[in-house]
DNA sequence: GTCTATATGCGGATAGAC
DNA sequence: GTCTATCCGCATATAGAC
Protein backbone atom coordinates (compact mmCIF):
# COMPACT_ATOMS: atom_id res chain seq x y z
CA UNK A 1 0.00 0.00 0.00
CA UNK A 2 1.27 3.08 -0.70
CA UNK A 3 -0.05 5.57 1.68
CA UNK A 4 -1.59 3.28 4.60
CA UNK A 5 -2.80 5.12 7.32
CA UNK A 6 0.30 6.66 10.18
CA UNK A 7 -1.62 9.07 11.84
CA UNK A 8 -4.71 9.55 14.46
CA UNK A 9 -5.15 12.64 16.76
CA UNK A 10 -3.78 10.99 20.15
CA UNK A 11 -0.11 10.47 17.79
CA UNK A 12 -0.38 14.23 16.80
CA UNK A 13 -1.37 15.43 20.33
CA UNK A 14 1.34 13.46 21.61
CA UNK A 15 3.94 14.72 19.69
CA UNK A 16 2.84 18.41 20.36
CA UNK A 17 2.83 17.82 23.85
CA UNK A 18 6.68 16.23 23.67
CA UNK A 19 7.54 19.81 21.36
CA UNK A 20 5.99 22.23 23.49
CA UNK A 21 8.17 20.68 26.71
CA UNK A 22 11.36 20.37 24.92
CA UNK A 23 11.37 23.71 22.91
CA UNK A 24 8.25 25.80 24.56
CA UNK A 25 5.72 27.32 22.79
CA UNK A 26 7.28 29.10 20.12
CA UNK A 27 8.53 25.66 19.18
CA UNK A 28 5.11 24.45 18.27
CA UNK A 29 4.68 24.40 14.79
CA UNK A 30 2.82 21.98 12.33
CA UNK A 31 5.99 21.47 10.60
CA UNK A 32 7.50 20.01 13.62
CA UNK A 33 4.57 18.36 14.75
CA UNK A 34 4.35 16.40 11.50
CA UNK A 35 8.82 15.93 11.18
CA UNK A 36 8.57 14.43 14.59
CA UNK A 37 5.81 11.88 13.08
CA UNK A 38 8.24 11.24 9.81
CA UNK A 39 5.47 13.27 8.17
CA UNK A 40 4.61 16.56 6.12
CA UNK A 41 2.58 19.02 7.65
CA UNK A 42 -0.25 19.11 5.47
CA UNK A 43 -1.11 15.54 6.50
CA UNK A 44 -1.80 16.83 10.18
CA UNK A 45 -5.28 18.95 8.54
CA UNK A 46 -7.18 15.83 8.25
CA UNK A 47 -7.42 15.16 11.89
CA UNK A 48 -7.14 19.21 13.33
CA UNK A 49 -8.76 21.70 11.44
CA UNK A 50 -6.35 24.31 12.27
CA UNK A 51 -3.52 25.31 14.41
CA UNK A 52 -5.40 26.98 17.20
CA UNK A 53 -7.37 23.28 17.85
CA UNK A 54 -4.10 21.62 17.95
CA UNK A 55 -3.04 24.12 20.49
CA UNK A 56 -6.62 24.32 22.85
CA UNK A 57 -5.86 19.66 22.47
CA UNK A 58 -2.25 20.32 24.37
CA UNK A 59 -4.06 23.14 26.73
CA UNK A 60 -7.01 20.63 27.58
CA UNK A 61 -3.98 17.33 27.56
CA UNK A 62 -1.87 19.84 30.46
CA UNK A 63 -5.10 20.63 32.65
CA UNK A 64 -5.29 16.51 32.80
CA UNK A 65 -2.27 16.13 33.37
CA UNK A 66 -2.28 18.32 36.40
CA UNK A 67 -5.26 17.23 38.00
CA UNK A 68 -4.38 13.31 37.28
CA UNK A 69 -0.58 14.55 39.57
CA UNK A 70 -2.75 16.84 41.93
CA UNK A 71 -5.10 13.88 42.44
CA UNK A 72 -2.12 11.67 42.93
CA UNK A 73 -0.30 13.43 45.08
CA UNK A 74 -3.19 14.57 47.86
CA UNK A 75 -3.73 11.56 50.16
CA UNK A 76 -4.30 12.86 53.38
CA UNK A 77 -7.44 13.30 55.34
CA UNK A 78 -6.89 16.40 57.63
CA UNK A 79 -7.12 18.98 55.64
CA UNK A 80 -4.38 21.02 56.28
CA UNK A 81 -2.66 18.09 55.49
CA UNK A 82 -3.94 17.62 51.81
CA UNK A 83 -4.07 21.38 51.20
CA UNK A 84 -0.01 21.40 51.64
CA UNK A 85 0.13 18.21 49.42
CA UNK A 86 -1.62 19.71 46.81
CA UNK A 87 0.24 23.02 46.62
CA UNK A 88 3.09 20.94 47.05
CA UNK A 89 2.79 18.82 43.82
CA UNK A 90 1.22 22.26 42.13
CA UNK A 91 4.69 23.49 42.22
CA UNK A 92 6.60 20.50 41.50
CA UNK A 93 4.32 20.12 38.16
CA UNK A 94 5.59 23.74 37.38
CA UNK A 95 9.05 23.03 38.20
CA UNK A 96 9.24 19.84 35.95
CA UNK A 97 7.60 20.38 33.19
CA UNK A 98 7.86 24.16 32.96
CA UNK A 99 6.88 24.88 29.56
CA UNK A 100 4.11 22.90 29.21
CA UNK A 101 2.67 24.29 32.75
CA UNK A 102 3.09 27.84 31.39
CA UNK A 103 2.08 27.19 27.62
CA UNK A 104 -1.26 26.24 29.49
CA UNK A 105 -1.42 29.02 31.55
CA UNK A 106 -0.40 31.93 29.45
CA UNK A 107 -2.33 31.04 26.53
CA UNK A 108 -4.81 34.01 25.67
CA UNK A 109 -7.74 31.62 25.85
CA UNK A 110 -11.34 33.76 26.87
CA UNK A 111 -13.09 31.15 28.73
CA UNK A 112 -10.14 28.66 29.45
CA UNK A 113 -11.83 27.37 31.47
CA UNK A 114 -14.90 26.64 30.75
CA UNK A 115 -13.84 23.57 29.19
CA UNK A 116 -13.97 20.25 31.41
CA UNK A 117 -10.78 19.89 31.64
CA UNK A 118 -10.11 23.41 33.49
CA UNK A 119 -13.46 23.14 35.33
CA UNK A 120 -12.20 19.46 36.50
CA UNK A 121 -9.26 21.20 37.89
CA UNK A 122 -11.00 24.55 39.36
CA UNK A 123 -12.94 22.09 41.28
CA UNK A 124 -10.54 20.09 43.02
CA UNK A 125 -8.39 23.07 44.20
CA UNK A 126 -12.00 25.08 45.16
CA UNK A 127 -12.62 21.13 47.41
CA UNK A 128 -9.43 21.73 49.08
CA UNK A 129 -9.78 24.92 50.10
CA UNK A 130 -12.87 24.45 51.12
CA UNK A 131 -12.42 22.11 53.35
CA UNK A 132 -9.36 24.07 55.34
CA UNK A 133 -12.08 26.97 55.00
CA UNK A 134 -15.48 25.10 56.05
CA UNK A 135 -16.42 26.95 52.99
CA UNK A 136 -17.63 24.27 50.50
CA UNK A 137 -18.30 27.24 47.75
CA UNK A 138 -15.06 29.16 48.90
CA UNK A 139 -14.53 31.25 45.45
CA UNK A 140 -13.03 33.72 47.20
CA UNK A 141 -10.45 31.29 49.30
CA UNK A 142 -9.26 29.39 45.97
CA UNK A 143 -8.81 32.26 43.63
CA UNK A 144 -6.30 33.91 46.35
CA UNK A 145 -4.40 30.25 46.26
CA UNK A 146 -4.36 29.50 42.96
CA UNK A 147 -2.87 33.58 42.45
CA UNK A 148 -0.73 32.69 44.72
CA UNK A 149 0.79 29.23 43.65
CA UNK A 150 0.73 30.68 39.74
CA UNK A 151 2.39 33.88 40.59
CA UNK A 152 5.26 31.97 42.87
CA UNK A 153 5.85 29.73 39.95
CA UNK A 154 6.28 32.36 37.39
CA UNK A 155 8.63 34.56 39.91
CA UNK A 156 10.55 31.07 40.67
CA UNK A 157 10.97 30.25 37.24
CA UNK A 158 11.81 33.66 36.31
CA UNK A 159 15.10 33.64 38.12
CA UNK A 160 14.72 36.90 39.45
CA UNK A 161 16.24 35.29 43.52
CA UNK A 162 19.24 34.18 43.62
CA UNK A 163 20.43 30.84 44.25
CA UNK A 164 19.04 30.96 47.79
CA UNK A 165 15.76 30.99 46.08
CA UNK A 166 12.29 32.56 46.96
CA UNK A 167 11.67 29.06 49.28
CA UNK A 168 11.04 30.97 52.16
CA UNK A 169 8.77 33.20 50.25
CA UNK A 170 6.59 30.29 49.16
CA UNK A 171 6.29 29.29 53.19
CA UNK A 172 5.37 32.82 53.82
CA UNK A 173 2.29 32.31 51.41
CA UNK A 174 1.02 29.34 52.73
CA UNK A 175 1.19 29.75 55.96
CA UNK A 176 -0.85 33.11 55.61
CA UNK A 177 -3.55 31.89 53.03
CA UNK A 178 -3.69 28.70 55.55
CA UNK A 179 -4.03 29.92 58.96
CA UNK A 180 -6.60 32.67 57.79
CA UNK A 181 -8.88 29.91 56.10
CA UNK A 182 -8.31 28.19 59.43
CA UNK A 183 -9.52 31.10 61.44
CA UNK A 184 -12.60 31.28 59.30
CA UNK A 185 -13.32 28.01 59.64
CA UNK B 1 18.96 67.82 2.73
CA UNK B 2 18.18 65.16 1.44
CA UNK B 3 18.28 63.11 4.77
CA UNK B 4 18.19 64.96 7.90
CA UNK B 5 18.51 63.28 11.34
CA UNK B 6 15.01 61.84 11.90
CA UNK B 7 15.45 58.93 14.69
CA UNK B 8 16.68 59.18 17.89
CA UNK B 9 17.30 56.57 20.51
CA UNK B 10 14.31 57.47 22.64
CA UNK B 11 11.17 58.07 19.94
CA UNK B 12 12.48 54.94 18.71
CA UNK B 13 11.43 53.36 21.97
CA UNK B 14 8.47 55.71 22.72
CA UNK B 15 7.65 53.86 19.53
CA UNK B 16 8.01 50.47 20.78
CA UNK B 17 5.85 50.95 24.05
CA UNK B 18 2.99 52.03 22.04
CA UNK B 19 3.39 48.88 19.87
CA UNK B 20 3.41 46.48 22.28
CA UNK B 21 0.40 48.84 24.53
CA UNK B 22 -1.51 48.65 21.44
CA UNK B 23 -0.64 45.10 20.30
CA UNK B 24 0.99 43.10 22.91
CA UNK B 25 4.37 41.59 22.50
CA UNK B 26 3.92 39.41 19.50
CA UNK B 27 3.03 43.01 17.47
CA UNK B 28 6.50 44.13 18.32
CA UNK B 29 8.95 44.41 15.52
CA UNK B 30 11.62 46.31 13.42
CA UNK B 31 9.48 46.89 10.88
CA UNK B 32 6.35 47.98 13.00
CA UNK B 33 8.50 50.11 15.26
CA UNK B 34 9.97 51.59 11.91
CA UNK B 35 6.43 52.24 10.17
CA UNK B 36 5.10 54.14 13.12
CA UNK B 37 8.13 56.69 12.55
CA UNK B 38 7.81 56.93 8.84
CA UNK B 39 11.35 54.70 7.82
CA UNK B 40 12.47 51.72 7.05
CA UNK B 41 13.57 49.10 9.58
CA UNK B 42 17.33 49.12 8.89
CA UNK B 43 17.73 52.48 10.13
CA UNK B 44 16.90 51.62 13.69
CA UNK B 45 20.15 49.38 13.34
CA UNK B 46 21.47 52.96 13.72
CA UNK B 47 20.44 53.20 17.53
CA UNK B 48 20.01 49.78 18.75
CA UNK B 49 22.36 46.83 17.68
CA UNK B 50 19.40 44.24 17.19
CA UNK B 51 15.67 43.48 18.47
CA UNK B 52 16.48 42.17 21.85
CA UNK B 53 18.72 45.28 23.02
CA UNK B 54 15.13 47.29 21.81
CA UNK B 55 13.52 44.64 24.10
CA UNK B 56 15.69 45.43 27.13
CA UNK B 57 14.52 48.85 26.71
CA UNK B 58 11.58 47.95 26.59
CA UNK B 59 11.44 45.83 29.68
CA UNK B 60 13.41 49.00 31.47
CA UNK B 61 11.17 51.16 30.71
CA UNK B 62 7.81 49.30 31.77
CA UNK B 63 10.33 48.74 35.29
CA UNK B 64 10.37 52.59 35.43
CA UNK B 65 7.04 53.05 34.80
CA UNK B 66 6.06 50.66 37.18
CA UNK B 67 7.74 52.21 39.88
CA UNK B 68 6.60 55.18 39.31
CA UNK B 69 2.81 54.97 39.68
CA UNK B 70 3.73 52.68 42.78
CA UNK B 71 5.11 55.56 44.61
CA UNK B 72 2.62 58.13 43.29
CA UNK B 73 0.16 56.13 44.31
CA UNK B 74 1.42 55.38 47.99
CA UNK B 75 0.97 58.42 50.19
CA UNK B 76 0.21 56.82 53.62
CA UNK B 77 2.24 57.34 56.64
CA UNK B 78 0.75 53.93 58.27
CA UNK B 79 2.32 51.18 56.78
CA UNK B 80 -1.15 48.63 56.10
CA UNK B 81 -2.55 51.54 54.15
CA UNK B 82 0.58 52.66 52.49
CA UNK B 83 0.87 48.85 51.02
CA UNK B 84 -2.94 48.71 50.37
CA UNK B 85 -2.06 51.75 48.10
CA UNK B 86 0.60 50.01 46.51
CA UNK B 87 -1.34 46.78 46.36
CA UNK B 88 -3.98 48.44 44.32
CA UNK B 89 -2.10 51.03 42.31
CA UNK B 90 -0.05 47.48 41.35
CA UNK B 91 -3.15 45.71 40.00
CA UNK B 92 -4.44 48.87 38.48
CA UNK B 93 -1.54 49.47 36.44
CA UNK B 94 -1.65 45.69 35.28
CA UNK B 95 -4.97 46.25 34.17
CA UNK B 96 -4.41 49.61 32.29
CA UNK B 97 -1.04 48.30 30.34
CA UNK B 98 -1.40 45.20 30.34
CA UNK B 99 0.55 44.24 27.38
CA UNK B 100 3.93 46.43 28.47
CA UNK B 101 2.88 44.79 32.39
CA UNK B 102 3.35 41.33 30.87
CA UNK B 103 5.81 42.17 28.21
CA UNK B 104 8.00 43.09 31.48
CA UNK B 105 7.03 40.20 33.09
CA UNK B 106 7.04 37.10 31.15
CA UNK B 107 10.31 37.98 29.41
CA UNK B 108 12.17 35.03 29.80
CA UNK B 109 15.02 37.32 30.95
CA UNK B 110 18.04 35.95 32.69
CA UNK B 111 18.78 38.16 35.65
CA UNK B 112 15.65 40.41 34.76
CA UNK B 113 16.12 41.95 38.14
CA UNK B 114 19.64 42.28 38.06
CA UNK B 115 18.94 45.68 35.65
CA UNK B 116 19.16 48.69 37.78
CA UNK B 117 15.00 49.23 37.02
CA UNK B 118 14.37 46.19 38.53
CA UNK B 119 16.42 46.26 41.54
CA UNK B 120 14.59 49.64 42.14
CA UNK B 121 11.20 48.29 41.95
CA UNK B 122 11.96 45.17 44.00
CA UNK B 123 13.24 47.48 46.69
CA UNK B 124 9.97 49.66 46.31
CA UNK B 125 7.98 46.69 47.49
CA UNK B 126 10.43 45.79 50.14
CA UNK B 127 9.90 48.52 52.02
CA UNK B 128 6.61 48.73 51.84
CA UNK B 129 6.71 44.61 53.34
CA UNK B 130 8.98 45.15 55.90
CA UNK B 131 7.26 48.57 57.45
CA UNK B 132 4.62 46.04 57.69
CA UNK B 133 6.67 43.50 59.38
CA UNK B 134 8.88 45.15 61.29
CA UNK B 135 11.79 43.18 59.28
CA UNK B 136 13.25 46.05 56.86
CA UNK B 137 14.99 43.13 54.78
CA UNK B 138 11.89 40.83 54.64
CA UNK B 139 12.76 38.98 51.62
CA UNK B 140 10.18 36.17 52.44
CA UNK B 141 7.43 38.41 52.52
CA UNK B 142 8.24 40.63 49.80
CA UNK B 143 8.60 37.51 47.76
CA UNK B 144 4.91 36.10 48.46
CA UNK B 145 3.35 39.09 48.42
CA UNK B 146 4.94 39.72 44.48
CA UNK B 147 3.80 36.11 44.21
CA UNK B 148 0.25 36.88 44.85
CA UNK B 149 -0.13 40.00 43.38
CA UNK B 150 1.52 38.92 40.30
CA UNK B 151 -0.94 35.85 40.13
CA UNK B 152 -4.04 37.52 40.59
CA UNK B 153 -2.97 39.73 38.11
CA UNK B 154 -2.89 37.11 35.77
CA UNK B 155 -6.10 34.96 36.49
CA UNK B 156 -7.70 38.22 36.36
CA UNK B 157 -6.91 39.22 33.08
CA UNK B 158 -6.71 35.33 31.76
CA UNK B 159 -10.94 35.89 31.93
CA UNK B 160 -11.11 32.71 33.97
CA UNK B 161 -13.75 34.13 35.87
CA UNK B 162 -17.22 35.50 35.47
CA UNK B 163 -18.46 38.78 35.33
CA UNK B 164 -18.61 38.83 39.69
CA UNK B 165 -14.69 38.47 38.75
CA UNK B 166 -12.01 37.21 41.08
CA UNK B 167 -12.36 40.12 43.51
CA UNK B 168 -13.26 39.02 46.64
CA UNK B 169 -10.00 36.39 46.49
CA UNK B 170 -7.81 39.75 45.97
CA UNK B 171 -9.23 41.18 49.38
CA UNK B 172 -8.63 37.60 50.98
CA UNK B 173 -5.06 37.00 49.67
CA UNK B 174 -4.45 40.82 50.80
CA UNK B 175 -5.50 40.03 54.33
CA UNK B 176 -4.23 36.85 54.98
CA UNK B 177 -0.63 38.11 53.91
CA UNK B 178 -1.12 41.14 55.82
CA UNK B 179 -2.66 40.08 59.18
CA UNK B 180 0.20 37.79 59.42
CA UNK B 181 2.77 40.16 58.81
CA UNK B 182 1.56 41.97 61.64
CA UNK B 183 1.43 39.06 63.75
CA UNK B 184 5.28 38.94 63.26
CA UNK B 185 5.89 42.37 63.87
C1' DG C 1 21.59 58.75 8.32
C1' DT C 2 18.42 56.75 5.45
C1' DC C 3 17.48 54.30 1.70
C1' DT C 4 16.67 50.07 -1.66
C1' DA C 5 17.57 45.50 -2.42
C1' DT C 6 18.40 41.24 -0.83
C1' DA C 7 19.76 37.02 1.80
C1' DT C 8 17.79 33.78 4.74
C1' DG C 9 14.71 31.84 7.51
C1' DC C 10 10.40 30.93 9.73
C1' DG C 11 5.40 30.09 9.79
C1' DG C 12 0.09 28.67 8.26
C1' DA C 13 -2.61 27.10 4.88
C1' DT C 14 -4.41 25.30 0.20
C1' DA C 15 -4.65 22.79 -4.47
C1' DG C 16 -4.29 18.95 -6.70
C1' DA C 17 -1.60 14.58 -7.99
C1' DC C 18 -1.25 9.87 -6.56
C1' DG D 1 -4.48 9.60 3.54
C1' DT D 2 -0.29 11.40 2.25
C1' DC D 3 2.26 13.63 -0.80
C1' DT D 4 4.60 17.63 -3.66
C1' DA D 5 4.39 22.16 -4.92
C1' DT D 6 3.20 26.50 -3.94
C1' DC D 7 1.16 30.91 -2.23
C1' DC D 8 1.49 34.18 1.07
C1' DG D 9 2.94 36.45 4.81
C1' DC D 10 5.92 37.45 8.56
C1' DA D 11 10.45 38.27 10.57
C1' DT D 12 15.89 39.67 11.53
C1' DA D 13 19.67 41.27 9.56
C1' DT D 14 23.28 42.93 6.10
C1' DA D 15 25.46 45.30 1.87
C1' DG D 16 26.01 49.02 -0.47
C1' DA D 17 24.06 53.15 -3.07
C1' DC D 18 22.94 57.94 -2.22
Amino acid sequence: MPHPKRLDPAAILDAALEIVEEQGSAGLSLRAVAARLDVKAPSLYNYFPDKAALEGAVIAASHRLMLETLRRHTRADDPETAFRQTAEAYLKLARKRPALYFFAMNHQTPGADSSPEGKLLWNFLLARVGALSGNPDDTDGAVAVWAFLHGFAVLERSGRFGKSGPKGGLARGLDALISQSLRLN
